[in-house]
DNA sequence: ATCCGGTTTAACTATTTGGTTAACGCCGGG
DNA sequence: CCCGGCGTTAACCAAATAGTTAAACCGGAT
């Protein structure tokens, strides 16, 4: 699997001091929010005074949007790159629900922060994601028209389809504490549930859209 | 459609202190969170002063308990019902898919609320929020059990399937300003897409299950 | 060796915020 | 009329927490 984890970006040597406060934000914003997050847990967790929080990133607001912006600059981009390559649609469907399982199932507390930051703070969000990564999913809907069109698929809604597969991978991590006592499962039974997903949904997909 | 929007509780009369309360209290919990809401401007927004929130209900956990059952009430019963109803498999999903997709739309604050707060506050949120409301799948599970063995659907796990049924009722509406962007929409297509997706997914899901 | 800048810390301050209290008003029963 | 209790309020309190400051530290340049 690839170096999904989130948490590795700008600032000075890889071990700096500002380096080790912005990986003990991004793990406490990412869990917390930013009202939960306290910044005596930040320096705790970087093992540092709280008042170089404030000498490196100046406020709490300041230090949040940094962790933000990186968060959402490391998820986007490659989605958008899925979406825009020149497999063939088959393909990329497969590839796509392996890769968005693989990094939901890898970064369990991203959907939820993205999400919610998606929601609470909207306008920062979407300046910060249509500064070019905002994913472009015309190739992918012009793939699914030609398979139509061709008959190697059933006629469908393009967009459904794609809401669809995000859907399916996204949710189930969202949803996670939920799905696991409905299920009655315990912490591992429910991390086997959701690995064996990447098959079950590209099942399910197949399944639907064969013609 | 029914009556499916959350506020409209308990206490006294339609317009007492305690219903303006609640009322305010579930808009600000609602939107900003069990840590995001400030006492003070739940006061505020109810026009009463700060200290009736405490004489009516002792402390801010309190009165946040109360919103969240009342909002847990209204939706987790129904959707109990639907999966233990007898109604044959077909016509269950269908149903299913139908109400899950009227409630989230007609609530479209409701998933994220109950996400958040059952990942921020997981304790509190099962044992007593929840207490009792959980949905029993077994119903469901036999019945695909046995249209699998009928051959009246192809073989599944109906673990997943009933995943696959949640996420894409719920998740459109959580991820609704990304989608609504990357698809280039104006508000009102939104809702009209939202709308074309209860017989979308429940196409989506038959095409996807027949044998 | 010493000076100097960036770095780090302990102690401190200011503000926010959940919660309390004591007094006031209102209204129906005696 | 007045008494008593529920409802309501302004003012207050205490704890938590974001942010500041002044002094100490430390390594390199002179």
């Amino acid at each position: 699997m690839d170096n999904l984890s989130i948490p590795a970006d700008s600032p000075g040597g890889p071990d700096s001091t500002e380096q080790r406060i912005f990986d003990a934000a991004h793990d406490v914003f990412v869990q917390k929010g930013l009202d939960g997050a306290k910044m005596q847990e930040i320096a705790d967790r970087a093992g540092i005074n709280k008042a170089l929080l404030h000498y490196y990133y100046r406020s709490k607001e300041k230090l949040y949007e940094t962790v933000a912006r990186a968060v959402i600059n490391r998820a986007f981009p490659v989605i958008r790159k899925m979406l825009e390559s020149d497999d063939p649609l088959e393909l990329k469907i497969s590839r796509f629900i392996d890769f968005y399982i693989d990094l939901v199932s890898g970064n369990p507390f991203l959907p939820l922060f993205v999400i919610t930051e998606m929601h609470k703070h909207q306008d920062r969000f979407f300046e910060t994601v249509l500064s070019g990564q905002l994913p472009q999913p015309e190739v992918f809907f012009q793939q699914v028209e030609s398979a139509i069109a061709e008959g190697r698929i059933r006629p469908l809604d393009p967009r459904h389809l794609l809401v669809n597969m995000v859907s399916m991978c996204a949710f189930p991590v969202l949803g996670r504490p939920m799905i696991r006592v409905v299920l009655g499962q315990s912490q591992q039974e429910m991390s086997v549930f959701l690995g064996q997903r990447k098959a079950e949904v590209k099942e399910f997909i197949f399944q639907s859209i064969q013609p």
